[in-house]
DNA sequence: CTGAAAGCGCTTACAG
DNA sequence: CTGAAAGCGCTTACAG
């Protein structure tokens, strides 16, 4: 198939009867050659067609213009929208994305890592597993490679591996204020692995609107997923009948608890109040259309390729801890 | 943060008393050296945390071991689940992937792919935009890259492209002969952009059924959002009362009926009955769940995963047109 | 404005 | 079994 081996800047030197050290420089757009010479060298490469080889180049400089992304469920659209945004956020600038999808597992996410820091990864951006992280870490402080946390932090280092997220906790605190406000008398708290990270923040502003109010809080942790919120309908119906409104983990449980109550026959809507988190794309074409805390992952996504790339060429490093602004989306599940 | 550069081989062999090429060779687990030197050497690097450096390798050798993945739309389930389970199947065998989601777009798609090939990238894999493709398919076949066409066939050039995907046109005979089975009078097809190939061979199997049967077909081409199944979930009832039955382009389009039934209260089952397409992973959770054909792309993804590493490294060339066996997964929608 | 030369970190014959 | 040397495709001072 390929019937001649790729040319190099020295065909294209010969070619263009230069030096390959002006082509290089041609490469760089370096203003030090001459107009009639640089078209000389386009054309020549032009007619070789020839691609530079950024492995060489980096051989000799630093920047691979390569980020390692590496997500914790990439299956989750949550996480799906963030990716997506990045990478092409990152593309504009020039970067690929080398990513890795670790499904929750610690040692794979160490194992992922470690390929990527031997693949030449400049920088990473991880929402990492939950779990023993420290040798994901350890290994990339060792290789002195720019890194942050994102949407969930782990580590606790976070003057080197700074973090950036939204404002799960003011999110709660809106979504639990609103319910209140739409009179809701008994709110629950539905889904998210116990004592995690997130799960602990959404539920903070959770428990202080509620315990403001002098309301008890209803918690039923457990999984993420719409099977677990869909579940989780049934028992709220049978064994907490006075319960008139939820606050869901994530959208996912929120869509799920949906599924439930139209599979119960329960109405959705003004008797039983339903809040998700996230406002992934699916949020607005449920039925009824999901009312939920908007993360703005896309923006968000944009933002953080923008950080890591002004540390990355400018030595601009994030602060520890960066959070961004949520917003409720109500639509007519409450 | 990084206080000193990064230890290379010379410094591995300084440090384990022996030469550089030695220190290689132990890199490739060569049986030419010694055991006791071996664990010097591996000794000394561990000490020194020694990283191995695969750009500089894949400048003397070929395979760089980095695989782009490029995909039409990477916020849909469909090509979600197809992407995780690639990529996790290929960093099994030891390669990384580059990842790129062209949101559709032919243009994008031939940047990032030029933009993957200076990158140095192996081989690649690509569910292509619509659209005008000669720019990437051009650029990838004068580089001499193995790859492959996945779950959409856009460029004709099978030869050297060579396509693998689900069988669209006998999950929707199946799918289709399914409904009538069931009873249905009047089966529409809804959804998916027209013209295209997949929507084409999506709509083969419901039409030859259809024929045969001597029932006349109702087409509501268009999108492949549940936007657009939820707005045709009206158009239908309002429109084509008569009829029964439904065979969605895909599940997005599907759900979105489900929504709009629901939202209309038109009760889904049993009188008006609805099939998606791909079985994606929120087909079983949606109320009521989805009779959906499963095309089952996470063990389709790991099929891939183990062609293109042949492809790779055996030079086994794929068959120009590859199709996977699709099965229909019978739910309460129908 | 352009050339000759060294070097980035590896692998690969080739001697020994 | 191990060393010395050349080379992969680039960039970067340094001369000219």
């Amino acid at each position: 198939m390929q019937l001649t081996r790729r040319p190099t800047i020295i065909d294209v030197a010969h070619k263009a009867g230069v030096s390959k050290s002006t082509v290089s420089l041609v490469l760089q757009n370096s203003p030090a050659v001459r107009e009639e010479t640089r078209q000389q060298v386009r054309h020549a490469m032009a007619e070789l067609g020839y691609v530079y080889n950024r492995a060489a180049a980096n051989m000799r400089m630093s920047n691979a213009g390569l980020i390692g992304l590496v997500i914790n469920d990439l299956r989750n659209p949550f996480f799906t929208e963030f990716a997506t945004s990045l990478q092409m956020a990152l593309s504009d600038r020039g970067y690929a994305v080398v990513i890795a999808n670790t499904d929750e597992d610690a040692q794979v996410q160490a194992q992922m890592v470690g390929a990527m820091v031997e693949h030449g990864v400049s920088a990473f951006i991880i929402s990492p597993a939950y779990g023993d992280v420290a040798a994901t870490f350890d290994s990339i402080l060792r290789a002195g490679l720019p890194t942050m946390q994102v949407l969930r932090r782990v580590d606790a280092r976070t003057d080197r591996l700074p973090f950036a997220g939204p404002d799960y906790c003011d999110g709660s605190r809106i979504a639990t204020r609103h319910l209140l406000d739409r009179g809701a008398k008994r709110v629950a708290f539905v889904g998210g692995l116990d004592g995690r990270a997130v799960t602990q923040e959404r539920m903070t502003g959770y428990l202080e609107v509620l315990g403001a109010a002098g309301i008890t809080p209803l918690v039923l942790a457990g999984k993420t997923s719409r099977a677990f919120g869909r579940e989780m309908a049934r028992v709220l119906a049978k064994d907490h009948p006075d319960c008139d409104a939820v606050l869901c983990f994530n959208d996912l449980v929120a869509l799920g608890m949906l599924s439930g109550c139209t599979e119960m026959g329960r109405q959705v809507g003004a008797g039983f109040k339903v809040v998700g988190f996230d406002d992934i794309e699916d949020a607005a074409e449920a039925y009824p259309a999901l009312t939920s805390v908007r993360c703005d992952v896309a923006s968000f996504g944009r933002t953080i390729a923008a950080t890591i790339v002004d540390w990355l060429e400018h030595q601009i490093v994030p602060p520890p801890e960066h959070r961004t602004a949520v917003e409720l989306i109500v639509r007519n599940s409450s």
